[in-house]
DNA sequence: ACTGTTGTACGAATGTCTTCGTAAACAAAT
DNA sequence: ATTTGTTTACGAAGACATTCGTACAACAGT
């Protein structure tokens, strides 16, 4: 399997790719400076290294580049979730649903989801005996 | 808020101190060099380097030292949780939890335990409304 | 055509992590 | 006492991440 590992500030811009889809470095460089401080042209060198390391694909058909996601957010999820369950939490992962559900608190909503879910869950184990 | 940044290698370490409690270097490296492969002055170089850091304290009073954990597993899991939900999961902590549970399979037993984590947390809401 | 603005490319400095070689302290065994 | 093995301390090299200055290209408005 093929090992992603995006760093810290590579995180940050794929996760606003994956909200926003297909943006310029303009536009990613705005959201990012309202939480931290760095300038243009850093955000701009971090985009064109992730091109390299193939994160992001990028258009540049017009002068002014449009990057996209290039690794599906599904993918890295599972990969960062099974590394922190494995290091952090010592392999239980009922452990970090716990410990996720306690302080984030979640909408009615989401946790009739996730319960719906555990249900799905707990069905299919009966089944596989 | 003290913000805990432990790196991916010290990460491991903490884990097995952790799960171990205080512990010597020797012990530690034995453990870590059966899933990688690192010299035995590498993990001493991170211990001392992570007892700078005050992310583990020691006891010196034997030649041997001991190492123990000076950071609580609670708050690191949480501290790292909160970042993984606010830049991988788009914020929401029930699209991580979902996750977790889809692919880590786990015990009958834990997932009844959740459930009746479930059940707690939405009384409490009600309960607040 | 000129000027100002916005963009990309590139290289270099700085910072941080990881790795390990080497030396010195100490203890146990001969 | 000397050797052998185990340990700590330290420094430095190599890899990788982050930051930004500078140069140059494209374009818009005048």
């Amino acid at each position: 399997m093929k090992q992603i590992r995006p760093t810290e500030s590579e995180l940050e811009i794929l996760g606003i790719l994956w909200e926003r889809g297909p943006s310029t470095v303009r536009e990613i460089h705005d959201i990012l400076s309202q939480t931290k401080d760095a300038g243009y042209t850093t955000t701009l060198k971090l985009m064109q290294i992730m091109h390299e390391k193939e994160l992001v694909a990028r258009d540049t058909s017009s002068k002014t580049h449009v990057y996209t996601a290039a690794i599906s957010q599904q993918k890295t999820q599972q990969q960062l979730l099974d590394k922190m369950i494995d290091t952090v939490f010592g392999g239980s992962a009922s452990q970090l649903v716990m410990q996720a559900l306690g302080h984030h608190q979640s909408s009615e909503e989401e946790l009739q989801k996730i319960r719906q879910y555990l249900t799905a869950i707990e069905k299919q184990q009966k089944d596989n005996r």
